[in-house]
DNA sequence: GTCTATAAGAGGATAGAC
DNA sequence: GTCTATCCTCTTATAGAC
């Protein structure tokens, strides 16, 4: 625990290079598209070498979807700390985060039909882990909002928390941006919007809340 | 054009085959995992009669989305010929056809990631002339729903076809249906809520419409 | 643990007989 | 146009030297 060897140093600095590569190319190209001599080029190694610290594709999509659920929850943690902040501030504060990780081409994707892949992934202790820790904070969150009436109260949480992750690799992103038309800002934007208010038009104006300075 | 002869009823016959079975394995696998030979077995035919009807993997996609896009477009002048329905019904009613064909396993998806594939379904007169025969009729409901205010006028129609495209094949709907806890008709009608009124709690409770039975 | 070289196999596409 | 048999490329994964 204590003491980390130089050499070991330098192994979790390959890996971290690996795993930036497979996140990287997983954003890009997909899981299917991507092949682990292309990890291996960007990585700068043999793809031999690379075999030595996964032992197969699946592990490494794994390893990259641990890693975005660490940043989440790392980001998570930071809103939490956060005081004055509502519980659906919090929620909306995550979407941002998420879209703004897309946008960026970060955001990691992985096919839900590949029963394979699937497999492999609940099998992967870390991602579990990992998964539920963030499913359990959101969860939390969004009874909550629920509670104060500012997430409609009908829905189960467990369907509001799948649209959250659904939305953080939404299409709809990617074809504004491909259209070329809007500024990434005002992409976002519209993405909250329909997501919290929907397409339709608000009944009412809603009451626009004093926006509150953090000095 | 008049008369057709018997070997090309059969032809026709045979090639509906391969793209029904094209549809429904692009609906339960996707375009990666979907192999040619799987496609040539469940159409009852051997791989090598397959190519003389399609030359490439590509293209039989292309064919299962023109499918899917003349039964969209089907549905859509039946809901025109229909009297009484105001703009924003009939958008509803087509999001509402879409949840149920991907409720019912038939909605086929294909990976925006995928350049070659992009790129032989650009090239595909029949696709891309189905598209946009399918987009211009959405889009003029969308602007005449915005401009009677049932729909929010500050997004763009755009982004509004993009979003009805986008739910077609949400993944949320698959992640409900997966967690056994719930029954289709109630699935269906969460996702057209939060599709059109988002996850918020409305401002104000909407001002529910008489429903108006058609005799 | 890193490399070069290669095995092993899947899958898209075709040859050629009928 | 349909079939059987085959080609050939791409990709995952490993052998074995250093």
């Amino acid at each position: 625990m204590a003491q980390v060897s130089y050499r070991e140093k330098v192994l979790r600095f390959r890996e971290d290079a690996i795993v930036e590569a497979v996140n990287h190319l997983l954003a890009s190209k997909g899981y299917d598209l991507m092949t682990v001599d292309e990890v291996a080029a960007e990585a700068g190694i043999a793809k031999a070498s690379l075999y030595k610290h996964f032992t197969s594709k699946e592990e490494l999509a794994g390893a990259a979807m641990v890693r975005v659920l660490d940043r989440a929850m790392e980001q998570a943690s930071k809103l939490e700390a956060e005081s004055g902040a509502s519980a659906l501030d919090r929620i909306t504060s995550m979407l941002l985060w998420t879209l703004q990780v897309q946008l960026a081409g970060e955001m990691p994707t992985l096919p839900a039909q590949n029963s394979k892949l699937v497999a492999s992934l609940r099998a992967n202790r870390a991602y579990m882990d990992g998964l539920f820790a963030l499913s359990d904070k959101l969860g939390s969150w969004i009874t909550q909002a629920q509670a104060e009436g500012q997430l409609n109260p009908e829905l189960p949480a467990e369907m509001i928390l799948f649209t959250l992750y659904a939305r953080a690799c939404d299409p709809v992103l990617g074809l504004l941006k491909a259209s070329g038309n809007y500024a990434d800002e005002q992409i976002i934007a519209w993405l909250v919007t329909t997501t919290l208010e929907g397409l339709g038009k608000r009944p009412a104006a809603p009451p626009a809340p004093a926006p509150r300075r953090v000095r």
